[in-house]
DNA sequence: AATATAGTTGAACAATTATTCAAGTGAGGA
DNA sequence: TCCTCACTTGAATAATTGTTCAACTATATT
């Protein structure tokens, strides 16, 4: 990140609608948040775990044995969701088994394939 | 990707369970495009261009202005955000002008904000 | 034609990240 | 108590990716 002088000489930059839209834009932690966010779906092990898990509840040995991968991956991928606040999960006996979170999930996704189906 | 037998035992998987998530699942192909579109969405450079672009269009040289960083870091993510048919590109003379695709755009992002605000 | 400007592009580098491997939990069974 | 099973975790490695730098294109001006 530099000093805006040294990106280029910004003579041609149009000083009113910068300034407009700056003050427009949420503050870059905010953005940060999201891409954040976004990053976590932007993988399609997690996104194939997320898909799983529409149809309910699942162990982590069903989720792996799904997807044709190990434990451990999965388990880390998981992880992952997890701090994201995307899937929850309970412990029952050895074994854990995971939900979606919440709808957001659901939401986000439909909103994605419409992007890509058009 | 390894071979099911080789994850783990996989004794403890539910069969049934597996077999009936396994059919409802997209193929892998619909889940990979998916990805990629998230993984777009996943830097915080190019969502803030993306919500600088929500005020209407821009010019290369302000969106730099506006992030405080090169016209060529910029023109770099103008490109994949391009490809993913986020954004469009018009050339007025010297300059170019880059607005917002369609409205899935705000879609998906209004979604990940209610996400994270909650 | 020569020059300047707005933007693009390719290569290189640094930083991030997904998976593997090996070691470690925690719970149930013998 | 010892062992097994389901899962977690940390370190290492390989692959991906964002930014910079330098060179290049395209358009306008003189």
């Amino acid at each position: 990140m530099k000093d805006q002088e040294l990106c280029c000489d910004m003579l041609h930059a149009h000083p009113d609608t910068v300034k407009r839209v700056r003050a427009a834009i949420p503050d870059e932690d905010a953005l940060i948040d999201l891409a954040e966010l976004f990053k976590v779906f932007g993988d399609s092990t997690r996104i194939r775990i997320l898909c799983a898990l529409f149809e309910g509840e699942l162990c982590v040995c069903d989720i792996a044995t799904l997807l044709g991968m190990t434990l451990s991956a999965i388990s880390h991928q998981l992880r992952i969701l997890r701090a994201a606040k995307l899937v929850e999960s309970r412990r029952e006996g050895k074994t854990v088994f995971y939900t979606l979170a919440d709808d957001h999930v659901r939401t986000i996704l439909a909103d994605g394939i419409e992007h890509i189906n058009e």
